[in-house]
DNA sequence: GCGGCGCTCGACAACGTTGTCAAAGACGGT
DNA sequence: ACCGTCTTTGACAACGTTGTCGAGCGCCGC
């Protein structure tokens, strides 16, 4: 195996041109598989392709092709770090990349600033199109911040004020059979512990708990109501309050995958793990392995990316029928925490 | 509020040095900050910038400039669904957020083919530079495929037959002190669960695994030590070989992640949690939460990503020095399934 | 033998930007 | 008044590629 020498400059159309005895545009056209080219040369711009190693410069064709495509789009996620966001990311990927298109991704992280310049970031990129998790309550700015024909798929969040596709989990239905399950064991008195109200998903699984509740005409218990959780160890603190309440809770109903986490280790402090029954929305691993193991509603972020990747490419073929949303359902998964029985 | 027209064709400079009636060069100039422009141009270009919300177009300006450098950088992982590879782009994407710097990901999942591919794929794009988290044996081919002067950082796993930067994580000393704290506590029979062997880390996790023993003068048993396990369940599996042994393990090193989660879980299956000691290689989360709590000895994807990121943008500045390698420390959490004595 | 058609091919311009360079003007010194 | 120097500016080419268009050729039918 004879080591190739390390190139100072990546070949170009025209070395390949130069070697093959043909016009740049000829070469192009081979390298393009346009028709219209005689088998000799054809073969003669393979082989020369094949003895430089060239690679066509993406950026350099994306910008004198009339559609002006990069083959690269942008994903606005909410943390990439999070396994919720990772998986959507995976699942987008995955898609994108039997499309030959790559993915520029970034986390907004719940800041509103951060979306706005990721989304020029992307936009001064060119990319082809933007999946977005926002965290702004309103994307009317996409209107001109993206270019006419740029396809926009939102995932986890509905879009507010810009028209577009949209893969959502059905967070209020899920919410409302979670609250459903306990109240099927048994249960009366259900705290509901939940995230940022000003995020749309957690207003909607807040809602879901109000309708079970309601639906069994029992009560909402103001003291058995906490919003605005940002972390595991918010969450704790609070737990704490609403166990302390005159009448506490025979179970808990933790509106988002931190909460969960947070809750699961103050019932673990006090040693209620088996006596207040627990449902969380998002799945977590080793959910099964907890003792008792959690019983949750969990989403489907794979099936969220797919959807929206398949969203996007049909747009980007063509498709312009009227914006869609899909709505991913969730699944109820019992473990064991969601069926304890109610403590007397 | 009035809603802005969308626009069809973004804002080119040419149509800000018109509004601002200058010459292109003079447009650019004043966009780049370059200086030897009046005062009173500078005003009327930065007054046309606003009013058109013009936006340089990267990828043009990466083609004319002369360093050709297009504000992107690809980061080959594992695989962007798994929280160690997820931590590590996050925290790369945040030191390139600070540098302007957008990051293409993707997913090599151990297949040699689709590294080689992604490779090719990111060069195509001509990013800045390449981080990479390998999965061939061999990664000379980069020496033909990655133009001379685009800084290349391995991470998590070293170079072989490339002369690169690295970040990793000392997986010998770790899985050493794993087994020592083992045998501190009193064990004599500990089994081996590893990863498939091709993996350097994985090698290397062995060798710390066999130092330990070695310098206890413990005898390794040939039935305790199980190599390439590629899933959890076939961790379950292996556990169930092992504990079947003539002479049963009192305590397990598991040397990966998913290896862990499988032993666990066949662990709890027979009942066996609270009398098999084990330390895990990696954390995970809620690993605090079982019972008992496992003892893992954790690597810091966080501190990888960001040291990989700094190297290469040191690199990218200009910095010609020898190739490094940065070692980030592991450290072991003790929580209690690793402090369990040994059965009788 | 001639006109017309279809196929193949390359010259050239263009995409949006920046590097080069020379022209034009301002200014200072004699 | 003249020269040299410095500052500011824009015309033009170039980056690597593809769209447009017309030239050249062979073949067909008459």
């Amino acid at each position: 195996m004879t080591t190739l020498p390390r190139r100072p400059r990546p070949p170009t159309l025209k070395d390949v041109a130069a070697l093959a005895r043909v016009s740049t545009k000829t070469a192009s056209r081979v390298v393009n598989g346009e028709p219209g080219v005689v088998p000799e040369k054809v073969a003669a711009v393979q082989r020369a392709v094949q003895q430089l190693d060239y690679r066509p410069n993406i950026t350099a064709s994306s910008l004198r092709r009339l559609d002006g495509r990069t083959a690269a789009v942008a994903a606005l996620l909410e943390d990439l770090a999070n396994p919720f966001s990772a998986e959507v990311h995976r699942a987008l990927e995955d898609v994108a990349h039997e499309h030959g298109v790559l993915i520029f991704a970034g986390s907004v992280d719940e800041d509103p600033v951060r979306e706005r310049q990721l989304v020029r970031a992307f936009t001064s990129r060119r990319a082809d199109a933007l999946v977005l998790a926002p965290t702004t309550d309103h994307q009317g700015y996409l209107e001109h911040e993206v270019p006419d024909g740029t396809p926009v798929v939102f995932v986890d969040r509905a879009p507010v004020g810009y028209d577009a596709d949209a893969v959502v989990t059905d967070n209020l239905e899920g919410a409302r059979r979670a609250v459903e399950h306990l109240i099927g064991h048994g249960h009366r008195r259900i705290a509901f512990l939940g995230d940022l109200r000003h995020i749309a998903t957690a207003r909607a699984r807040f809602d879901g708990y109000l309708e079970a509740m309601r639906a069994a005409r029992l009560d909402v218990v103001p003291e058995l109501v906490v919003h605005d959780l940002k972390t595991a160890d918010h969450a704790s603190t609070a737990l704490a309050q609403v166990l302390d309440a005159a009448e506490p809770p025979t179970a808990l109903f933790t509106a988002q995958n931190e909460i969960t986490r947070g809750v699961l280790r103050g019932l673990q402090a006090r040693g209620l793990q088996h006596t207040v029954a627990i449902v969380g929305f998002d799945d977590f691993p080793l959910a099964d392995l907890l003792q008792p193991a959690v019983t949750v509603v969990a989403q489907d972020p794979t099936a969220i990316g797919r959807a929206a990747a398949e969203i996007l490419f049909a747009r980007l073929a063509g498709d312009d029928g009227p914006r869609r949303t899909v709505v991913i359902p969730s699944r109820l998964i019992v473990r064991g925490s969601g069926e304890l029985p109610p403590a007397p």
